[in-house]
DNA sequence: ATGGTCGCGGTGCGA
């Protein structure tokens, strides 16, 4: 079974991407992010066409996540217990959808920027991780043998070898002692990060601005992650980084992630 | 320090 993760920056823009991309690399079932697409308006008939069926949770032009199977999406669960909004209520947010897809339980995650330090969107940022641990938690308590993946965009750059230049983000988000330590809580909580163990090397950025050719210089970050279940993780046989797909016109900032699990 | 580029929707905002 093969299992990808990938900020998509806008599903309508960019679904003949996403429709060659499962082709491509062959991908069981992807979990999406960013698609600024309400449900009503998600492109699934070339996706169906292709033997995928699609579980999406979008609400406005601005986030929104969904999951692509082919293997089955049961027991589809929009948001978590507890999962805060931001704002005026209007501007509803879409950030997490969770779904079993033969029988590994998937999680596509949006979590907040948090824009910059000092900004309330920051506090929401870290309420909303605490929230996800929680629930995390909780899930891994139930059934500790269950195969869970967290994956998604997380707007944490948890390492320093996770940016291009550290000395850039001293007043940035993304890198600040309290977002890394609610990512480690997560950790904490049960979820190993199964990706960056199989690839040792330098090669593990994941987004690149669109500003200042900063694909072109390999000026990246390493911000979108699998976190697997004890019981996921002892499945996981490989993981890489799908570069080739951020090159070219019309790419999304975001490389997709993908792990490969045994049966 | 600033500005640079996208997508959305039809203006500026969020990333």
């Amino acid at each position: 079974m093969r299992i990808a993760t990938w900020n998509v920056n806008s599903v309508r823009s960019r679904i003949d991407r996403v429709e060659a991309f499962l082709q491509r690399q062959d991908v069981d079932v992807l979990a999406l992010q960013e698609t600024k697409a309400r449900d009503d308006q998600w492109p699934t008939m070339g996706l169906q066409a292709l033997g995928y069926e699609v579980a999406t949770y979008g609400l406005n032009q601005w986030n929104g996540v969904a999951i692509v199977s082919r293997v089955g999406i049961e027991d589809v669960q929009q948001g978590f217990d507890g999962m805060p909004g931001y704002g005026d209520p209007v501007a509803a947010e879409a950030r997490a959808i969770g779904a079993t897809c033969d029988g590994v339980r998937v999680w596509s995650l949006y979590v907040p920027n948090g824009r910059a330090v000092g900004d309330p969107h920051l506090d929401y940022k870290l309420a909303w991780l605490e929230a996800l641990r929680t629930n995390a938690a909780g899930w891994l308590a139930d059934d500790p043998d269950r195969a869970v993946a967290l994956t998604g965009d997380w707007n944490i750059a948890p390492l320093d070898e996770d940016v291009f230049d550290i000395a850039q983000f001293a007043k940035s988000t993304h890198v600040t002692p309290p977002e890394r330590a609610a990512f480690q809580a997560v950790v904490d909580a049960g979820y190993a990060d199964v990706v960056r163990p199989l690839l040792p090397g330098p090669e593990v950025y994941t987004y690149w601005d669109y500003y200042r050719q900063r694909f072109e210089r390999n000026r990246g970050m390493r911000i979108d992650f699998v976190l697997g279940s004890p019981a996921f993780a002892a499945r996981v046989t490989g993981a890489r980084i799908d570069r080739d797909e951020r090159a070219g016109t019309g790419a999304s900032d975001h490389a997709p992630v993908i792990v490969d699990l045994s049966d």
